[in-house]
RNA sequence: GGUCCCAUCGUCUAACGGUUAGGACAGAUGGUUUUCAAUCAUCUAAUCGGGGUUCGAUUCCCCGUGGGACCGCCA
């Protein structure tokens, strides 16, 4: 059997996490049945649909690793085919227009809401043969809905799911600008790709089951859907674009690595075993829709953080090199090339308390910046006899030749006994001076990683 | 309000109807290192409530409670 799925945002705002994990879940389960995976921009909301939003969507899929087969649809492209269905299901007696206004149409809701009863369109056009047609209304096509018996759906992810036909009312698939809808559109899009899975949020559930009904008044076979449950925010609501880190651009801010990310989005609502880290081709391989959870998942930023500090660890160097420059570069934080190779020789052990991109950029701080800055605190820690340690460090520090872990530890050591201090009395007040912080490296990396002339106006400057 | 869905530590989750209910994150404690936010070790912590079915229920059924989604000429 083959596997096409697909995702289909719309770009009426930037992409957000929950729509990224359920981008992940189509291109997972296509990837792990060699099929394929397509990308459907739902521009048809012409108001709202904006161009910047399309390309922030497939650049923040593309950062994740998602790449979508062949060239996007754009949904507004095929309005033409849309409205030919609808016109084949009005001949076929699946659709009717209906000249209801809205001025009636907001009547009945409102009658319905006085008498306490849930509003379902009266359905007044559906077989009027005798009403007269108003000249002054233009029509919307409604799509005859069932109006007895059950419908039910097999759910790869929720399982069986049934209600009863009458609570679906006969929805409108051609608006009265007669432009498709939503419900019309999609079907036929996914009908005409070929769509096999459909794996979307949950939100969808009581959609599918009015698109089930256009696909069996076409004869068309139906794809297997799989209703994924919706992220919630932190506060436990559903997640909405004012939570602040929504995006794939806030995360990308943060400084967390892409594959960082998938491995989070991917255990959140799905597992496999006690298994918390998956690489990308453990990911592909391990995917299925029988371990996806039926509740909503709350986002844990701690989580997230936790797993990105596992990324930085255990990426290779020069990899981890590369995802720093590039993301100085592009939040405006500069990095001369004069330090580049400092940085790169040193992120073995800047990386070492980092949760993030940015922690080990402010690790690196002090090689990047030229000045010291000591915050008015921090140099309270430094008082008359760390300034005498420091100055006796500088006395011998400038007699050695080579910088390295024994001339160093000699120093050091001496200055212990001389002083009668332990390390932390020469340690704190060198990594203060040396770096302006007192968290930072060890201070044996520090010294190493800078030029002794460097180290040397350092400690001359307190 | 109507319809549908869901329910295991604070969070993400594991557990053919039989486990001392497991793991991870967070939290706490202790050790270590050179400051620590690193590291190692240990600990705390859950089957929403009530009924069934069963020798036995986290697991199956019903009711309640709680949470969520949908109820657009948005997608």
């Amino acid at each position: 059997m083959t596997f096409i799925c697909r995702f289909a945002p719309s770009p009426t705002g930037p992409l957000h996490i929950g729509g990224v994990r359920t981008a992940l879940f189509n291109w997972l389960l296509a990837k792990k049945n060699k099929g394929k995976f397509y990308l459907r921009i739902e521009d048809t909301d012409k108001e709202r649909s904006k161009d910047e939003f399309r390309k922030q969507i497939i650049s923040s899929l593309n950062w994740l690793g998602i790449k979508h087969d062949g060239k996007e649809y754009i949904q507004s492209k095929n309005i033409k085919k849309h409205k030919e269905i609808a016109d084949e299901l009005i001949k076929k007696g699946f659709a009717y227009y209906c000249y209801c206004s809205e001025d009636e149409i907001n009547e009945q809701k409102e009658k319905c809401k006085k008498q306490g009863i849930p509003y379902v369109y009266n359905r007044k056009w559906r077989d009027a043969k005798d009403l007269k047609i108003p000249e002054n209304v233009k029509p919307v096509v409604r799509f005859k809905s069932k109006i007895s018996g059950m419908s039910s759906i097999k759910d790869l992810v929720q399982g069986e799911m049934s209600l009863s036909n009458l609570t679906i009312e006969d929805f409108i698939i051609l608006r009265q600008d007669n432009t498709p809808t939503y419900q019309l559109s999609a079907t036929v899009d996914d009908h005409e790709m070929g769509i096999t899975h459909v794996i979307r949020g949950d939100d969808h559930k009581i959609n599918t089951f009015k698109q089930k009904q256009i696909y069996s008044a076409l004869n068309w076979a139906v794809p297997e859907f799989a209703h994924i449950p919706l992220i919630h925010s932190e506060t436990g609501k559903k997640l909405s674009k004012r939570d602040k880190a929504s995006t794939i651009d806030d995360y990308i801010k943060t400084g967390i690595l892409s594959d960082a990310l998938r491995n989070y989005l991917l255990r959140l609502g799905w597992a496999h075993k006690d298994k918390e880290i998956f690489s990308l081709e453990e990911s592909i391989n391990l995917f299925d829709l029988k371990g996806v959870g039926k509740s909503p998942s709350k986002l844990d930023m701690s989580r997230i953080l936790s797993i990105n500090e596992y990324y930085i660890k255990h990426i290779e160097e020069k990899k981890l090199f590369e995802l720093l420059k590039n993301y100085c570069e592009k939040f405006n934080k500069p990095v001369k090339s004069s330090k580049s190779s400092v940085i790169l020789k040193s992120i073995n052990f800047l990386k070492n308390k980092a949760k993030t991109l940015e922690d080990i950029y402010q690790n690196a701080r002090y090689i990047l910046n030229d000045e010291v800055k000591i915050s008015a605190e921090d140099k309270n820690l430094i008082n008359q006899s760390s300034k005498a340690i420091l100055k006796d460090f500088l006395d011998s520090f400038e007699k050695i030749k080579k910088i390295d872990k024994n001339s160093l530890e000699e120093i050091i050591n001496k200055l212990i006994k001389a002083h009668k201090t332990n390390f932390k009395g020469v340690g704190q007040p060198l990594r203060i001076v040396l770096t302006g912080s007192k968290f930072g490296p060890a201070v044996y990396d520090i010294l190493r990683s800078l030029d002794k002339e460097e180290i040397i106006k350092r400690l001359k400057n307190i």
